[in-house]
DNA sequence: CCGCATCCTAATAGATACTG
DNA sequence: CAGTATCTATTAGGATGCGG
Protein backbone atom coordinates (compact mmCIF):
# COMPACT_ATOMS: atom_id res chain seq x y z
CA UNK A 1 0.00 0.00 0.00
CA UNK A 2 1.37 3.64 -0.53
CA UNK A 3 1.30 5.97 2.37
CA UNK A 4 0.99 9.24 0.21
CA UNK A 5 0.71 9.62 -3.38
CA UNK A 6 4.14 10.97 -4.49
CA UNK A 7 3.02 14.16 -5.51
CA UNK A 8 4.36 16.60 -8.37
CA UNK A 9 5.94 20.06 -6.93
CA UNK A 10 5.06 23.34 -8.72
CA UNK A 11 8.06 24.63 -8.68
CA UNK A 12 11.38 22.02 -9.33
CA UNK A 13 14.25 24.40 -8.82
CA UNK A 14 14.94 25.86 -4.94
CA UNK A 15 14.81 29.59 -6.02
CA UNK A 16 12.58 29.18 -8.65
CA UNK A 17 14.62 29.92 -11.39
CA UNK A 18 14.29 27.55 -13.95
CA UNK A 19 10.88 26.30 -12.79
CA UNK A 20 8.83 25.75 -15.98
CA UNK A 21 5.84 27.21 -14.05
CA UNK A 22 7.71 30.25 -13.73
CA UNK A 23 8.65 30.64 -17.36
CA UNK A 24 5.46 30.76 -18.26
CA UNK A 25 4.23 32.96 -15.70
CA UNK A 26 6.91 35.81 -16.82
CA UNK A 27 6.36 35.26 -20.77
CA UNK A 28 2.78 35.77 -20.50
CA UNK A 29 3.04 38.46 -17.40
CA UNK A 30 3.34 42.08 -17.98
CA UNK A 31 1.08 44.21 -18.92
CA UNK A 32 0.06 43.81 -22.15
CA UNK A 33 0.79 40.33 -23.41
CA UNK A 34 -2.67 38.34 -23.06
CA UNK A 35 -4.46 40.92 -24.66
CA UNK A 36 -2.20 41.37 -27.74
CA UNK A 37 -2.29 37.21 -27.77
CA UNK A 38 -5.73 37.76 -27.49
CA UNK A 39 -6.28 40.14 -30.37
CA UNK A 40 -3.68 37.56 -32.53
CA UNK A 41 -5.82 35.01 -31.69
CA UNK A 42 -8.95 36.42 -33.02
CA UNK A 43 -8.17 37.55 -35.95
CA UNK A 44 -5.45 35.35 -37.30
CA UNK A 45 -2.49 37.30 -38.59
CA UNK A 46 -3.07 40.89 -37.58
CA UNK A 47 -0.81 44.15 -38.40
CA UNK A 48 0.56 46.71 -36.29
CA UNK A 49 -1.40 49.40 -36.94
CA UNK A 50 -4.56 47.48 -35.65
CA UNK A 51 -2.78 46.07 -33.16
CA UNK A 52 -2.21 49.09 -31.89
CA UNK A 53 -6.21 50.77 -32.22
CA UNK A 54 -7.36 47.32 -30.74
CA UNK A 55 -5.53 47.81 -27.82
CA UNK A 56 -7.01 50.31 -25.60
CA UNK A 57 -4.46 52.96 -23.63
CA UNK A 58 -1.22 51.08 -25.00
CA UNK A 59 1.74 52.89 -26.31
CA UNK A 60 4.25 52.33 -29.06
CA UNK A 61 6.88 51.77 -26.78
CA UNK A 62 4.88 48.85 -24.94
CA UNK A 63 3.49 47.26 -28.19
CA UNK A 64 6.79 47.14 -29.87
CA UNK A 65 8.61 45.96 -26.88
CA UNK A 66 6.26 43.26 -25.83
CA UNK A 67 6.06 42.09 -29.78
CA UNK A 68 9.67 41.89 -29.75
CA UNK A 69 9.44 39.80 -26.62
CA UNK A 70 6.60 37.38 -27.80
CA UNK A 71 8.60 36.59 -30.61
CA UNK A 72 11.72 35.97 -29.10
CA UNK A 73 9.74 33.71 -26.78
CA UNK A 74 8.55 31.81 -30.27
CA UNK A 75 4.69 32.76 -29.29
CA UNK A 76 4.48 35.71 -32.29
CA UNK A 77 5.67 35.37 -35.90
CA UNK A 78 6.65 38.83 -37.61
CA UNK A 79 6.70 38.93 -41.33
CA UNK A 80 7.33 41.84 -42.81
CA UNK A 81 6.63 43.01 -46.18
CA UNK A 82 8.64 45.72 -47.93
CA UNK A 83 6.01 47.35 -50.09
CA UNK A 84 5.73 50.87 -49.86
CA UNK A 85 4.29 51.75 -47.07
CA UNK A 86 5.20 48.72 -45.51
CA UNK A 87 3.34 46.17 -43.85
CA UNK A 88 4.20 43.95 -40.91
CA UNK A 89 2.11 41.29 -40.13
CA UNK A 90 1.68 39.17 -36.53
CA UNK A 91 0.47 35.45 -36.54
CA UNK A 92 0.56 32.81 -33.18
CA UNK A 93 3.11 30.39 -33.79
CA UNK A 94 1.93 26.67 -33.16
CA UNK A 95 3.79 27.13 -29.69
CA UNK A 96 1.51 29.49 -28.90
CA UNK A 97 -2.14 27.86 -30.01
CA UNK A 98 -0.76 25.16 -27.74
CA UNK A 99 -0.44 27.64 -25.13
CA UNK A 100 -4.14 29.07 -25.79
CA UNK A 101 -6.41 26.14 -24.39
CA UNK A 102 -4.36 25.98 -20.99
CA UNK A 103 -4.91 29.56 -20.34
CA UNK A 104 -8.34 29.39 -21.49
CA UNK A 105 -8.93 27.21 -18.33
CA UNK A 106 -6.76 29.22 -16.34
CA UNK A 107 -9.62 31.99 -17.40
CA UNK A 108 -11.97 29.88 -16.50
CA UNK A 109 -11.02 29.01 -12.45
CA UNK A 110 -10.74 33.26 -12.60
CA UNK A 111 -14.04 33.89 -13.67
CA UNK A 112 -15.47 31.49 -10.93
CA UNK A 113 -12.85 31.78 -8.06
CA UNK A 114 -12.26 35.44 -8.61
CA UNK B 1 -22.58 24.79 -42.26
CA UNK B 2 -20.92 26.77 -39.90
CA UNK B 3 -18.16 29.22 -41.45
CA UNK B 4 -16.27 29.32 -38.41
CA UNK B 5 -16.29 28.03 -34.96
CA UNK B 6 -16.92 30.92 -32.85
CA UNK B 7 -13.50 30.96 -30.38
CA UNK B 8 -13.55 31.76 -26.93
CA UNK B 9 -11.97 34.68 -26.59
CA UNK B 10 -9.09 35.23 -24.17
CA UNK B 11 -9.90 38.51 -22.68
CA UNK B 12 -13.37 39.52 -22.52
CA UNK B 13 -12.72 43.22 -21.50
CA UNK B 14 -11.19 45.63 -23.44
CA UNK B 15 -9.03 47.12 -21.75
CA UNK B 16 -7.91 43.77 -19.65
CA UNK B 17 -9.11 44.64 -16.20
CA UNK B 18 -11.85 42.08 -15.33
CA UNK B 19 -10.54 39.15 -17.08
CA UNK B 20 -10.63 35.84 -15.32
CA UNK B 21 -6.91 35.50 -17.08
CA UNK B 22 -5.49 38.19 -15.80
CA UNK B 23 -7.07 38.54 -12.28
CA UNK B 24 -5.49 34.62 -12.18
CA UNK B 25 -2.11 35.96 -13.59
CA UNK B 26 -1.97 39.19 -11.10
CA UNK B 27 -2.31 36.98 -7.79
CA UNK B 28 0.48 34.27 -8.52
CA UNK B 29 2.37 36.34 -10.53
CA UNK B 30 4.99 38.19 -8.40
CA UNK B 31 8.13 36.84 -7.57
CA UNK B 32 7.67 34.53 -4.74
CA UNK B 33 3.96 33.24 -4.80
CA UNK B 34 4.36 30.55 -6.84
CA UNK B 35 7.35 29.34 -4.23
CA UNK B 36 4.87 30.16 -1.17
CA UNK B 37 2.11 27.78 -2.76
CA UNK B 38 4.75 25.66 -3.63
CA UNK B 39 6.15 24.75 -0.08
CA UNK B 40 2.62 24.82 2.02
CA UNK B 41 1.13 22.23 -0.87
CA UNK B 42 4.33 19.96 -0.75
CA UNK B 43 4.13 20.07 3.30
CA UNK B 44 -0.24 20.46 4.12
CA UNK B 45 0.47 23.09 6.51
CA UNK B 46 3.69 25.13 7.06
CA UNK B 47 4.72 27.56 9.23
CA UNK B 48 5.79 30.79 8.98
CA UNK B 49 9.33 29.95 9.76
CA UNK B 50 9.70 26.84 7.86
CA UNK B 51 8.21 29.01 4.95
CA UNK B 52 11.27 31.96 5.60
CA UNK B 53 13.95 29.13 5.93
CA UNK B 54 12.62 26.91 2.82
CA UNK B 55 12.52 29.69 0.21
CA UNK B 56 15.92 30.45 -0.41
CA UNK B 57 16.56 34.44 -0.27
CA UNK B 58 13.11 35.59 0.53
CA UNK B 59 12.89 38.45 3.01
CA UNK B 60 10.38 38.82 5.82
CA UNK B 61 9.27 41.74 4.41
CA UNK B 62 8.19 39.65 1.02
CA UNK B 63 7.21 36.97 2.81
CA UNK B 64 4.62 38.45 4.96
CA UNK B 65 3.30 40.83 1.99
CA UNK B 66 2.85 37.69 -0.07
CA UNK B 67 1.27 35.45 2.68
CA UNK B 68 -0.97 38.68 3.22
CA UNK B 69 -2.03 39.03 -0.47
CA UNK B 70 -1.95 35.03 -0.60
CA UNK B 71 -4.94 35.21 2.64
CA UNK B 72 -6.65 37.95 0.89
CA UNK B 73 -7.14 36.66 -2.34
CA UNK B 74 -8.42 33.16 -0.96
CA UNK B 75 -5.90 31.06 -2.00
CA UNK B 76 -4.21 30.47 1.59
CA UNK B 77 -5.48 30.32 4.96
CA UNK B 78 -4.14 31.20 8.31
CA UNK B 79 -4.04 29.58 11.44
CA UNK B 80 -2.83 31.40 14.73
CA UNK B 81 -1.95 29.49 18.12
CA UNK B 82 -1.57 31.61 21.18
CA UNK B 83 0.86 29.56 22.80
CA UNK B 84 4.17 30.81 23.72
CA UNK B 85 5.83 31.29 22.21
CA UNK B 86 3.52 31.76 19.34
CA UNK B 87 2.56 29.46 16.35
CA UNK B 88 1.21 30.50 12.88
CA UNK B 89 0.36 27.56 10.35
CA UNK B 90 -0.86 28.29 6.63
CA UNK B 91 -2.70 26.04 4.34
CA UNK B 92 -3.97 25.82 0.83
CA UNK B 93 -7.49 26.27 1.06
CA UNK B 94 -9.77 24.37 -1.43
CA UNK B 95 -9.91 27.53 -3.99
CA UNK B 96 -6.38 27.12 -3.79
CA UNK B 97 -6.29 23.75 -4.26
CA UNK B 98 -8.73 23.30 -7.45
CA UNK B 99 -5.74 25.72 -9.28
CA UNK B 100 -3.09 23.55 -8.90
CA UNK B 101 -3.81 21.18 -11.84
CA UNK B 102 -3.96 23.81 -13.75
CA UNK B 103 -0.67 25.37 -12.58
CA UNK B 104 0.94 22.18 -13.21
CA UNK B 105 -0.56 21.68 -17.04
CA UNK B 106 1.19 24.97 -17.33
CA UNK B 107 4.55 24.40 -15.80
CA UNK B 108 4.23 20.92 -17.97
CA UNK B 109 3.81 23.03 -21.26
CA UNK B 110 6.62 25.58 -20.05
CA UNK B 111 8.90 22.52 -19.26
CA UNK B 112 8.26 21.17 -22.85
CA UNK B 113 7.88 24.53 -24.91
CA UNK B 114 10.32 26.99 -23.03
C1' DC C 1 3.39 52.67 -41.57
C1' DC C 2 6.13 50.71 -38.14
C1' DG C 3 8.62 51.29 -35.06
C1' DC C 4 13.25 53.07 -31.88
C1' DA C 5 15.69 56.36 -28.52
C1' DT C 6 15.44 59.05 -24.67
C1' DC C 7 13.91 60.51 -20.54
C1' DC C 8 10.83 60.18 -16.64
C1' DT C 9 7.54 58.19 -13.20
C1' DA C 10 5.30 54.44 -10.74
C1' DA C 11 5.25 50.03 -8.96
C1' DT C 12 7.93 46.05 -6.88
C1' DA C 13 11.32 44.23 -4.38
C1' DG C 14 15.15 44.23 -0.92
C1' DA C 15 17.96 45.64 3.51
C1' DT C 16 17.97 46.55 8.04
C1' DA C 17 16.37 47.20 12.42
C1' DC C 18 12.90 46.56 15.78
C1' DT C 19 8.39 44.73 18.48
C1' DG C 20 4.40 41.91 20.89
C1' DC D 1 8.25 33.08 16.73
C1' DA D 2 6.11 35.79 13.56
C1' DG D 3 5.92 39.40 11.95
C1' DT D 4 6.23 45.60 11.19
C1' DA D 5 8.34 49.90 9.94
C1' DT D 6 11.25 52.52 7.30
C1' DC D 7 14.17 53.40 3.82
C1' DT D 8 16.55 52.40 -0.53
C1' DA D 9 17.28 49.99 -5.01
C1' DT D 10 15.58 47.93 -9.04
C1' DT D 11 12.40 47.14 -12.59
C1' DA D 12 8.30 47.90 -15.26
C1' DG D 13 5.72 51.02 -17.54
C1' DG D 14 4.65 55.62 -19.91
C1' DA D 15 5.29 60.21 -22.71
C1' DT D 16 7.22 62.33 -26.36
C1' DG D 17 9.54 63.04 -30.46
C1' DC D 18 12.38 61.26 -34.42
C1' DG D 19 13.71 58.04 -38.41
C1' DG D 20 13.71 54.35 -42.19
Amino acid sequence: MKKDAKKEPLCNSIAGEGCGLKKVINIVGGKWKIMILCVIDNNETVRYGELSRSIAGITNTMLANSLKELEKDGLVERKMYNEMPVRVEYTLTDKARSLIPILLELKKWGEDNL
